[in-house]
DNA sequence: TATGAATGAGTCTTCATTCAT
DNA sequence: AATGAATGAAGACTCATTCAT
């Protein structure tokens, strides 16, 4: 998408062709996605990833060695922004524990109305019996990652006094599982959903989750 | 059709394939549940499948009349059971919503240990974006009727005055939520899981569904 | 159909089941002859067969050792009463040829009628690419026997000044051409038939056969 | 999509493939032809009408969806000249019915002699069963064109003088019986043939068919 | 004799991948 | 870089035939 830099174009002068080549790649990728999403991995034909992507079926193999080499290089390009993203919510988070969680799980509930969101996750979920090589490294580079940055915001919080002496695993949990079913429930059996509205779907699930079920004093 | 008399059993001992023949569908839908669980859905190949089941691969054609129907009824057989006890839990647990809350959690954890369990609903997953009927059969069979019972229980424990009033879909989210994300954590991931002490898992869930995050006045 | 002779009861005392046994095979014949003219001697399944003469699979392996040796035995068993008649037609016609010709074309057209006399014909069209023998078999015991038994007649009456003076093997084409051709068309092509009418259709065809084309001085 | 320039032409001689896949679906279809005439329809092998096409079983399906779409190619392939020449027939015997009677029939004679020719009509006799609606296109587009046009010359003849009154379905059964007789009697059932020389063949027939076999008077 | 169960061998069809241009 | 053509390998499904009872 980006065009290259200044100084790449100085390098070697982009005939006209080029710059669309260069998105290549990451057309295919978005093709192959939308493919692997709607009809599973392996019912996935490289015929159609390309035609999505507006090239023939051999020119898929000019930029990608094969169709499994399309999947890692489609995870692996999908994963980096979510390791940096919780990065960033760890650092940033570190002062108002709480209120970054409620404001990032809001932002996270209003990603996730898009299908196109957890078509990740859903297609790991599905090739992970015959490539646990990929489930294993979402596991470490995303959910691993995101579940080390929101515990560290959780023993911060317990730090500050923010909140309660509770077993952070827990509260991660508590916090990452119901947004996660939310989303399975409405993307992949089609069920209505509380996703529409991301606002007062957080609203909610944090009333339970900071006031819990008890009956007040 | 009628099963041999007690005296003619007695005399030749049952024919060894008659006591397997119903068996046999069984045995092929665990096999196939294995394959597909293993492969996904389209990798799994009927031949091993009938291997597994210790058949020929035509004889699987004596039971089943395709490979989808194989799937179909697996969904099927695995189904049944589950809407069941979402019914039993909704009923029995009338009188003290709360606990019967807790017990089921721990039982469920307890069994969510077994990778078989989550077979079903992993398979599910993969195959909605292909076979949405599927999908959507699970989802008005089995977690639309599981959120139903679960939903009840909490209205009435809001009735009872046995919990606060709150939003009853967040709570069913919270309580589901961190068991599914656990589950899929534990046997799609392959990471290093809480559900091998489902015990203390469902005690650390509930210290936190119970009482919130929020530090005690 | 026919039970056994007296002599051969005598020989065996016949079981209850015995009658029906000995009718199998012909039974077995038709079914296999009604189902191989439907579907094609190669589409026609022998579990059809089966069902449609009202026993297993399995049984008539009791009768007949293959599929193929079903095909020779029903060629078989409809070629020989032909035969038969065309010696019978030979020989009676000798007298009239002219007249028995007519009569025989008559029982002729009206027995085409019937779908499943032309079936074993038509039937031998179909597999004669493959089964080379069966169509040699059909040409020596039937149709070459037939042509030969209608050339002697006609031969018989140009001796007889009943006819011109013609080339018999053209006679004998003029004969059975136009009956051979109305019935493919009407049971292959399904078209309009005039043998619904036997009687008229012999009577128009011999008109022409008769008198001919030409204008009469 | 253009054919090259004249100049490209002789630059490049026209890539290998190229030039023949343009002529591919006829070759498969000839190659299907052959194998379907020689086993039937089902008999046949894919895998040898490729082998007989020069091409892999694979590549039959760039050009034709299925076995059975094959079967339907071939028939319409064959079919058409048929119905064209059905119209010339008519047309341009007008003027002396009898002799373009005469004529037709010795062309239609000699080219029965090539065994390719009467491939497709035995074909869908031998199919007909199975798939009705070849046969019934077979008819329509063949067979009744045939008829008709034959019909409409005897009318002719009949209003000209030039034949007697007789019924027209009669003499085109009389026309074309006698010739398909011979056909089958020669490539099916593998008689010895008198189509060898057709302009004697059709002499004779004509005798008969416009003399009759009375005798004269 | 009769059959329900079982299977080996085979066929159509699909598709990721390669090749010639 | 790009593609139309081609294919090898694989998999679902079928069916004549056999077997155990």
């Amino acid at each position: 998408m980006a065009p290259k830099s200044a100084a790449a174009k100085a390098r070697s002068p982009a005939p006209r062709w080029q710059r669309r080549a260069d998105a290549r790649p990451e057309e295919i990728l978005e093709a192959a996605l939308a493919e692997f999403d709607e009809r599973g991995f392996e019912a996935a034909r490289m015929e159609d990833i390309a035609k999505a992507a507006g090239i023939s079926k051999a020119a898929i193999y000019l930029y990608f060695p094969s169709k499994m080499a399309l999947l890692e290089a489609l995870i692996e390009a999908k994963v980096a922004p979510l390791a940096a993203q919780a990065q960033k919510l760890a650092a940033a988070g570190q002062a108002d524990p709480l209120n970054a969680l409620k404001l990032f799980a809001t932002v996270a509930a209003a990603r996730m109305a898009d299908p196109k969101v957890i078509a990740v996750p859903r297609l790991v979920i599905g090739i992970s019996g015959r490539f646990p090589e990929i489930a294993e490294y979402y596991r470490t580079h995303v959910v691993a990652k995101a579940r080390g940055a929101l515990e560290k915001l959780i023993e911060t919080g317990i730090a500050n006094g923010a909140m309660r002496k509770v077993d952070t695993a827990a509260v991660v949990r508590a916090f990452i599982g119901p947004l996660f079913f939310e989303a399975m429930w409405t993307h992949v059996l089609k069920g209505e959903t509380a996703l529409a509205d991301p606002q007062k779907l957080i609203e909610q699930q944090f009333d339970v989750l900071l006031h819990g079920l008890e009956p007040r004093a």
